[in-house]
DNA sequence: CTATTTTTGTATGTACACATACTAAATAGA
DNA sequence: TCTATTTAGTATGTGTACATACAAAAATAG
């Protein structure tokens, strides 16, 4: 009857695409905003100024991330001043991430253009359709976010 | 009224967590059957299995990806005897990549398990859910695949 | 309090993912 | 035909993304 079950229909590449355009209008709109920040950073930057001087490790897994991951992420905003990292007192084996002042003036003026991207992410569908897909995707996800 | 439109809640962060999600499931379930071969391989050898003798870059086009990345992943397919390439007489530029009987025989091997995996991708949606969730991605998608 | 287990951060290695730039070759325009 | 542009593949460099392994420290079990 229809069609074979091809690739080009499948949930895995289906999805990888569409992460490929999200991360693509992401790099668009901040680069042509004067900015370069990846998705990532600007994750971490976000959640560093709701909770300052979190661990690395917690940093982690609330933006679902491994360790090694966010230590290269972390090491490279710190190099670029954007956070810093104190030796934690009560956990001699962490630091305590916070951002810089240079990482909040940043924050502040990268936030607003982050927000308006994200609706051209998804810019063939209607706002309804929009909220379906992304409240099947919460649906969709294992916990952790 | 409602929460503030949080990190968590954003399309760009729900759509990489949810490639991440797929991207585990193909690993651990390919991984399990005793294959060593990532999403982006396999989409590389069943599209050379449609397409023999293509050249890297119309390879490229077909699956989404620049011709820097199928490079090295053509490269390191050959390298481990799956794909062959021929240089194209009518081209002297380009390549004509073809699977090779290793290639073939791993694909064929390999396909059942990458087609059941992707209903794990997506358990706890409902047939219905899951059709609307990959009709919508589709929709959302630019052309080129 | 000691021995086991877990956890934090780092190091190493592999594999994307893509921007940019480059060479060689093919194509289009005049 | 001759030039300008485009295209194929490669090289380089940055930045994830994650598995694995490690040392130091903390938490737990006995």
């Amino acid at each position: 009857m229809s069609e074979e079950l091809g690739l080009r229909k499948l949930p895995g590449h289906l999805i990888r695409r569409l992460q490929q355009q999200s991360v693509s209008v992401f790099t668009e709109r901040t680069k042509a905003a004067g900015f370069d920040l990846t998705s990532v950073q600007f994750a971490a930057l976000d959640t560093l100024e709701k909770a300052p001087g979190i661990d690395q490790a917690s940093l982690a897994k609330r933006i679902a991330y491994d360790r090694a991951t966010i230590g290269s992420v972390i090491k490279r905003l710190e190099k670029n001043g954007l956070v810093s990292r104190l030796p934690d007192d009560k956990d001699r084996r962490a630091f305590q991430v916070s951002l810089t002042p240079q990482g909040h003036c940043l924050l502040e003026k990268i936030r607003p253009i982050v927000l308006e991207l994200q609706n051209d992410i998804l810019p063939d569908l209607t706002e309804t359709e929009r909220t379906t897909l992304l409240g099947l995707i919460e649906k969709a996800l294992k916990p952790a976010g």
